[in-house]
RNA sequence: GCCGAUGUGGUGGAAUAGGCAGACGCAAGGGACUUAAAAUCCCUCGAACGAGAGUUCGUACCGGUUCAAGUCCGGUCAUCGGCACCA
């Protein structure tokens, strides 16, 4: 079969019969299934969009010829860095490129064949969608849920450009060389902790992979414990929080994170100390706290020469500077215990600070640093108690000082959504002399992205450069004001963009309770596992705000998650082109065609799992595909007269056919399709077999045949209606129903049962329908290998497990 | 370093809720058809020992629970994803 040609010519005839449009009179069975979409950074598609997509696809058509009215949108993730650098680079607009990229990649993805509902595309890039974008900020800012605050980010000095993690890497510009330097700057942060407890709690609600709750509870990270207030010399207070207020007898000493707001003061105070301070403030600005967290990374710190009051003794602490306390987390500061914590031990023993031991081991002498919970010594009143009993009664009597007490503290921080770059939905603030902070009115929107725009980097946001773009009047006072120059992290753009899709074109709003209750949530969500912490807890911390603020009526984005694997290249590392490994889908979609091509990614791999890229099995899945296309032919052939009864033969087959239907409909709900395809094989052939006997029940035969293109279908969509098409059907296979189950046919007369003795398998018997356990022992006993491995001692135990094997225990 | 995964024949991968390890393929070897090749069809295919029937071993490694472990528990090693400005 010459695919291209069958592929231009059906993906014609479903674009002329509208047959991807979703429906909305059937909006009752509807089913949103969505991908994540496509990020343009490259001119083509690669194969991990084909792996994504190829095989949700087959999902969604299945579910569709089991009668759900199926909403599945496709889109570009527009914005972003990659363009940028491009542009930087090259010379080339990220606007030109980026729409060169879409343009290209669309025409691809049209050719996959996939039934995506083109008229509810989206690109985040283009007015009509960040307008919107824009809106969500506003919203966020009205409900208090937006707020700017200072923080960290990666500064070349020499390219006077903040850079992105990954630009950064090893500290290094990668432009430059330059070391990177970590620089405060005023940014717009999303009160995401707000909803820190929600988040938690409602992953019990939705159907994910456990592994990726697993990581979103570990990122958002609550931990009980204790903040303890210790009063410092400079009148301040310096707040920590401890898991461990059970150990708080021991502290000798406090350590604050080198950014810490208080460092300055100290600084004051101890002018002798100020340039040690300086020195370390400037050393640890040049480590990222992956380095900073490393408990194998060398200890280091400096003595700020002050001295705080431990709450409970009154002893004077000294307090210290270190960059393994980073001020991101917790209070920025926190209680040493050398004596029960290793990072505190290691630095107390390399300054040779004191370590005193509050915490005993329970029956064994203890080594130090003891880090478990144990029995209070050296604590006063509170010597003898156990860990709980100490952590409670030591955070009640710190409550009562007034100098502390219980609390819960996240690791999630607030997201920062402010980026120093052009590409990407400019923040729709306004900065007025009088005013101060002002929001864009809505009637306003969008804040346009200007073209003309100096990209290259030069200290500031490309956008503080373009006079057009930033002086503007004041919404409030009428004055002289300006624009907000930084634009919104891309997450921002994907974290609603599932409720965009049903109402892509409404230009009144983002969208509307009345679309969105019936169309959303999404039902079934299907990306790569890297968004486990970033996207896909933005995207629910965005639904719960909307939520709260009346905009919609559910508490979740996406009931159920699905991960594809990442295909990697040949040798076994991710496709890049520093590797040198990358595999262009191309080249064997132009050979093969892409229903080949996806049913090789679905046969080949395990879904969730992926794997190293092998072509080996290609060639095979081509083969496939021909030996049903004979098969079909040759089918039109037989004539009915002759048999028409059901003889072994046919119950054989009817068997396997219906063996196979039941797994199917089991494997594709959880995406495990390779043993989908495994089935179909089998049932090609065991078609292939009853053909080869001289006389045939053509009726069944034929009845069995066009099952068979039922089947496939949904996994090489072009291929089964051409040969519904060849088998002289009028209409679109895609609309029929999926072959259902006949149970009956999976009942079999005689089941083989293994039998074991001593828990080793001897023999294997034939146990009809019905049997009692008594009748089955006694089927196997008389078996004369199992009597012969008995060696005439009696049974002990008989282990029967129904329908699959029998274990003698003998002696 | 921390968090989360993964590890099964020559190879991609199967194995429902602890119940016959290796489904379905690829590669390889042998055969049929053919002047020949391609295509197609048939057979063999975890390892060791054995003429054979068969026996023993085998799911990264070490140990445990169980009548029974790829699957559960404890530990070790290796690889992969994420670590908050790549998306």
């Amino acid at each position: 079969m010459d695919m291209k040609s069958v592929e231009a010519k059906w993906q014609a005839k479903w674009e002329k019969n509208k047959q991807n449009v979703f429906n909305k009179k059937n909006v009752d069975k509807k089913l949103y299934v969505l991908e994540m979409f496509s990020y343009p950074s490259g001119a083509n598609l690669h194969v991990g969009h084909w792996y994504n997509y190829g095989p949700t696809d087959t999902y969604a058509r299945f579910k569709k010829m089991q009668g759900y009215e199926v909403f599945q949108p496709m889109g570009f993730d527009a914005f972003g860095l990659p363009a940028e650098n491009y542009a930087i680079k090259t010379g080339i607009h990220p606007k030109d490129s980026t729409e060169k990229n879409i343009a290209t990649m669309e025409r691809q993805l049209r050719n996959m064949g996939a039934m995506f509902d083109w008229t509810a595309e989206i690109k985040t890039c283009e007015e009509n969608y960040y307008k919107w974008t824009q809106w969500l900020f506003l919203q966020l800012y009205k409900k208090g849920l937006a707020y700017r605050k200072e923080a960290l980010v990666n500064w070349c000095p020499s390219c006077e450009t903040v850079l992105a993690n990954e630009q950064a890497e090893g500290g290094i510009c990668e432009r430059c060389g330059s070391t990177v330097l970590r620089k405060d700057m005023t940014q717009w942060f999303f009160k995401i902790t707000d909803y820190a407890e929600e988040l938690l709690s409602d992953l019990d609600k939705i159907d994910w992979p456990e592994k990726t709750k697993l990581m979103q509870k570990n990122w958002i990270g609550r931990s009980t414990g204790c903040e303890i207030r210790f009063a410092c010399e400079t009148g301040d207070d310096i707040t920590v929080f401890t898991t461990r207020p059970d150990t708080v007898f021991g502290v000798n000493y406090v350590v604050l994170a080198p950014e810490h707001p208080l460092v300055d003061k100290l600084k004051e105070a101890h002018p002798e100390q100020a340039e040690a301070i300086d020195a370390y403030v400037r050393y640890a600005s040049e480590a990222n706290d992956i380095d900073r967290l490393s408990t194998a990374r060398e200890k280091t710190g400096v003595f700020t020469g002050a001295y705080a009051i431990h709450p409970l003794t009154e002893k004077k602490v000294p307090i210290y500077l270190a960059d393994y306390v980073l001020y991101s987390y917790g209070t920025g500061a926190v209680m040493a215990v050398a004596a029960h914590d290793e990072r505190d031990y290691a630095f107390a023993t390399k300054y040779g600070l004191p370590i005193t031991q509050v915490i005993q081991k329970v029956g064994d002498e203890t080594i130090l640093p003891y880090c478990e919970d144990g029995i209070l010594v050296n604590s006063g009143e509170f010597d003898g108690l156990s860990g709980d009993e100490a952590r409670d009664a030591i955070a009640v009597h710190l409550t009562k000082l007034g100098k502390g007490g219980k609390k819960i503290n996240y690791r999630l921080r607030d997201w920062s959504v402010s980026r120093q770059r052009y590409w990407g939905a400019p923040i729709p603030m306004i900065h007025c002399e009088k005013c101060g902070v002002v929001p864009v009115p809505e009637k306003d929107l969008p804040v346009k992205l200007p073209y003309d725009v100096e990209f290259r980097p030069n200290g500031r946001s490309p956008l503080a450069g373009h006079a057009g773009f930033m002086y503007c009047r004041c919404p409030q006072c009428g004055g002289k004001a300006q624009r907000d120059p930084d634009t919104l992290d891309t997450f921002v753009c994907s974290s609603w963009y599932y409720l965009r899709y049903p109402e892509a074109h409404n230009d009144k709003q983002a969208f509307t309770a009345e679309v969105a209750d019936k169309m959303t949530p999404v039902d079934v969500y299907v990306g790569g596992s890297e968004h486990a912490c970033m996207h896909l807890l933005y995207a629910r911390f965005i639904t719960k705000a909307l939520r709260d603020m009346g905009y919609l009526h559910f508490d979740e984005p996406f009931k159920r998650l699905i991960h594809q694997g990442i295909i990697l290249g040949p040798d076994g590392n991710r496709m890049s082109k520093s590797h040198g490994n990358v595999i262009s889908p191309d080249k064997y979609v132009d050979e093969y065609g892409s229903d080949v091509f996806r049913l090789y990614l679905m046969f080949g791999f395990s879904y969730t799992e992926g794997g190293p890229w092998s072509d080996d099995g290609i060639k095979s899945v081509a083969k496939f595909m021909d030996r049903i296309e004979r098969l079909v032919r040759k089918s039109l052939e037989e004539n009915a007269e002759g048999y028409n009864e059901m003889r072994t033969a046919e119950k054989e087959l009817d068997y396997v056919k219906n063996y196979a239907i039941k797994n199917i409909v089991r494997d594709v709900e959880v995406f495990s399709f390779n043993t989908s395809v495994a089935r179909l094989m089998e049932y090609v052939n065991a078609l292939q077999k009853y053909d080869t006997l001289p006389e045939k029940n053509a009726t069944f035969y034929n009845a069995c045949i066009a099952d068979l293109i039922r089947m496939i279908a949904p996994f090489a969509p072009h291929f089964a209606e051409e040969l519904w098409e060849i088998c002289g059907k009028k209409t679109s296979v895609l609309e029929e129903s999926y072959p259902a189950l006949d149970e009956k046919a999976l009942v079999k007369a005689e089941t083989e049962y293994a039998v074991q003795v001593n828990s080793k398998i001897k023999a294997k018997i034939m146990v009809a329908e019905g049997l009692s356990d008594e009748e089955i022992q006694a089927l196997a006993v008389a078996n004369p290998e199992v009597a012969a491995a008995m060696d005439g001692k009696s049974v002990k135990k008989c282990i029967i497990v129904k329908n699959r094997l029998v274990n003698l225990i003998v002696g």
